[in-house]
DNA sequence: TTATGAAGTGAGTAATCACTCACTTAATTG
DNA sequence: CAATTAAGTGAGTGATTACTCACTTCATAA
């Protein structure tokens, strides 16, 4: 597939992606490297996990993850590099705009669009930490986080929502002030359920996630909904 | 070691606490230090500061580092220390509460409250930002960040979000629905300022978090206000 | 069968880590 | 003045760091 017109990824991350091995390529022991690490990086962070701690966890000598991956960073590349492609790839994003385009009642547009991201993230939930929690202390990182998934998302949020202020489906309010609110109410609902995670039982789950779309609506829309 | 329990850090910070000196009881180099330490900390996170590097950046050897601080850890605890009074103490939770109580209209109440906690979140925004990051990593953070900071706060919002769904002023939503939905206003709004910092210049800070509270009114209130 | 090379090992490397300590300096106090 | 003490120093500590390399093992291919 043609991807030349788009921002590339960091040369590094780039190089990485490259590389990657798909799972049946790689050995079982740098399977276990892989998922020792994702482990370590996620709960103590990139800089205080050790290779030797991540090899004593994989039960492997420290050398092999030096056969398999350059270097202590490479390592981290590899293991985030994927989460990148996944959430953006043209492929993923045409199912976000086939959900945009659907032409469903804005409510259910993007009560779709949060359960399809949020399970997204709970299914890469411990690659995805790595990712947002190293973001801020890797400038690349953070660079590719914000190019590559922030801001595809924002403008295809932005484009939907000027559209539906224009059919005075939406408050005339800044598409700005409206894309922020979209999303605001997804991030603070993520982090109510990772911060109070007992609050968050699944079978709550989706009717806490309707309490904010229903807020969210009644928010921005220029009618409020018929139902409760 | 490990068999006694995990320190609290409601000890660790009261202990820390106590032998806080105020800024003109401290030497002109134990200042230079804490200042380094703020700025590669909150760059580079603490376990990838070295004391080396603090030392060279506030003109000091590094043996003076540890004539002020037993250990790297303690001069981590002492930058942040502060914060969890700065954000907490009894003294500044009633200026918060007297807002709260001072029979305004809800909106300008919460407009009031947003800038009243984002102003203190800017002017210590270096330490705050160790405290948050720090706290992904450090359980004993984290968890004095949420039983400190999160959960009074919470319990104050959610008091007086009960009373005015009593009174009809919100809707008859669940109270954790409207609380979540008046702090993720404020997340996402402290998000895109910090993500896109150059669209938050000083003079549209303050529409923009008009515009988000109005969203956020528009959503919770029973009664649309009357004016925009 | 032999040759090749990837996978894996673990002892070993220089560099860096947080931290210590014997020491000097300078101000305070009895 | 003598004695004490806190502030500050910088060389030095053992431990740990990311990484290397000579080596073995073993499956595959010529």
């Amino acid at each position: 597939m043609a991807h030349e017109h788009k921002p590339l990824f960091d040369e590094a991350i780039q190089e990485m992606l490259n590389s990657l091995k798909t799972e049946d390529e790689m050995t079982e022991k740098q399977r276990r490297i892989m998922e020792a690490a994702i482990a370590l990086f996620a709960e103590k962070g990139f800089h205080a996990s050790s290779t030797s701690e991540i090899a004593r966890r994989a039960g492997v000598a420290e050398g092999t993850i030096f056969k398999h991956f350059k270097t202590k960073k490479d390592l981290l590349y590899a293991l985030i590099g994927p989460m990148f492609i996944k959430f953006a790839s043209p492929l993923i994003l045409k199912d976000v705009k086939q959900i945009i385009n659907e032409d469903l009642p804005a409510e259910e547009v993007i009560l779709k669009l949060y359960r399809n991201r949020l399970a997204l993230l709970e299914e890469n939930w411990p690659r995805m930490r790595i990712v947002l929690q190293e973001a801020l202390f890797h400038p690349d990182i953070m660079n590719a986080l914000l190019e590559n998934l922030v801001k595809d998302a924002r403008g295809l949020a932005e484009a939907s929502v000027k559209n539906r202020i224009e059919q005075s489906e939406f408050r005339p309010l800044p598409v700005k002030a409206i894309t922020r609110a979209i999303f605001s109410t997804m991030l603070g609902y993520v982090f109510f359920s990772k911060a109070f995670p007992d609050e968050y039982a699944n079978e709550d789950k989706d009717k806490d996630l309707r309490d904010a779309v229903d807020i969210l609506m009644y928010g921005i829309a220029n009618k409020r909904p018929d139902s409760l």
